[in-house]
DNA sequence: CACACTATGCTTAGATA
DNA sequence: GTATCTAAGCATAGTGT
């Protein structure tokens, strides 16, 4: 993990397939011998190499059978129960990367959208190739935003009563609009502006052809990105 | 490994302990993972935490036996080539002990059964405190005294045919009886004889109750006490 | 082959929610 | 207790000897 990350498969390279696992096998008895001095506890591992008789043994030969013993006595139905196996910690793992994925293009939604949102206000137009999709994120943004100011606002005067922004609009649905009403919302209120290719707009009586229900939904790599940041 | 370097030592503070654990045990899946995928060896790791009766194991049940499995097949000289350490030592001298112990054993046996051999000749009776193990050995002791008897015989007289000894009296079954053969013959032989406890005789029809499993075995210390001497 | 070096990327201690 | 974040420290891929 120098100069280039290496990607998580079977190295061809015999040479360095070989040093590789001389240098890993190194650093996991190492943290084998750090967690069990921290945190105390019985482990082993054992690990084995081509054209070696011998496997590499962590603690020592006699904690690997002491190690091992203790497990091979175990019900076998016990012994799965709690166990994290190559299976299960690959799920995991790929739940984490979902999810990491997610975030990551919500932030990006979320850039584009503001992008999107101040050209929109300093236009006072729709600019560039804008899909329903983006079009639902302005309004979901828009609506937080005015949330937001409207949060500010009664903080600042406490005893004012009802909101003052955004009812006039059109646009807020008390923050609590789902996905057509936004749609709605900003098809009623930049009516008017629009002089883009909205292709994709079902509303819009065209005879154009739908988009995937993926794409027309919004979803990914079976992950919703329909409107979420913070 | 953030703020601070902390010394490897034993980590007093439980919760702190607990969280590195889990962090640990975590990263070092991982890493095991990696190695193996990326240098295509086997492994295998056990880690026990406090408070849990499954260990975590990686990379699954199998694997775990599998490993398991090869280590132990391993000749024990073998095992202990590639170590030097204190643990191997002392396995060495566990197993040398044991070695000692199994011929005292043995020894102290053989001259159980050899008292008891010449006792039962003398008197034509069992006496004492005879149980099925004990039976067993003097079975044996049996048998083997009347195969070297047969051998001396061939040897003396070298063109006689067939044995004759050992054949009217039902005990010999051609030195390779096993345990119930012997017990039987023993039985066959003594019946009328025996006014002792047989308290422990599965096949006495009585309704006593059977001995511990490893006590009716034969086994202790994890020795098979079997009839062995030489 | 076995080292030593070093820039990167990964792990994780501590803090925070 | 769990989850997330962050920066500090560590592991290591690539390289050179």
């Amino acid at each position: 993990m120098a100069r280039k990350k290496i990607d998580l498969a079977y190295i061809t390279n015999d040479a360095k397939r070989r040093a590789t696992l001389k240098k890993r096998k190194t650093g996991l008895m190492k943290k084998m011998d750090e967690i069990s001095t921290l945190c105390g506890i019985e482990a082993c591992a054992v690990i084995y190499s081509p054209n070696e008789s011998q496997p590499e043994v962590w603690p020592s030969h006699l904690g690997v059978q002491k190690a091992l013993y203790k497990f091979s006595r175990m019900p076998e139905m016990e012994q799965s129960k709690k166990m994290m196996n190559q299976e299960s910690f690959l799920s995991q793992s790929i739940m984490k990367a979902t999810e990491q994925l997610k975030k990551q293009q919500n932030e990006i939604k979320k850039k584009e959208t503001a992008l999107l949102m101040s050209q929109c206000l300093s236009t006072g137009n729709l600019v560039g190739n804008v899909n329903m999709v983006k079009l639902d994120d302005l309004s979901f943004m828009i609506d937080q935003t005015l949330k937001e100011i409207e949060e500010n606002i009664l903080k600042t005067k406490p005893r004012e009563g009802t909101s003052t922004v955004g009812n006039g609009a059109g646009v807020v649905n008390g923050g609590q609009a789902i996905v057509e009403d936004h749609v709605q919302g900003m098809m009623q209120t930049n009516m008017d502006g629009m002089q883009q290719n909205w292709s994709m707009n079902p509303f819009n009586g065209g005879g154009n052809e739908m988009p995937p229900f993926e794409e027309f939904n919004n979803i990914s790599n079976g992950i919703w990105n329909g409107p979420y940041f913070p």
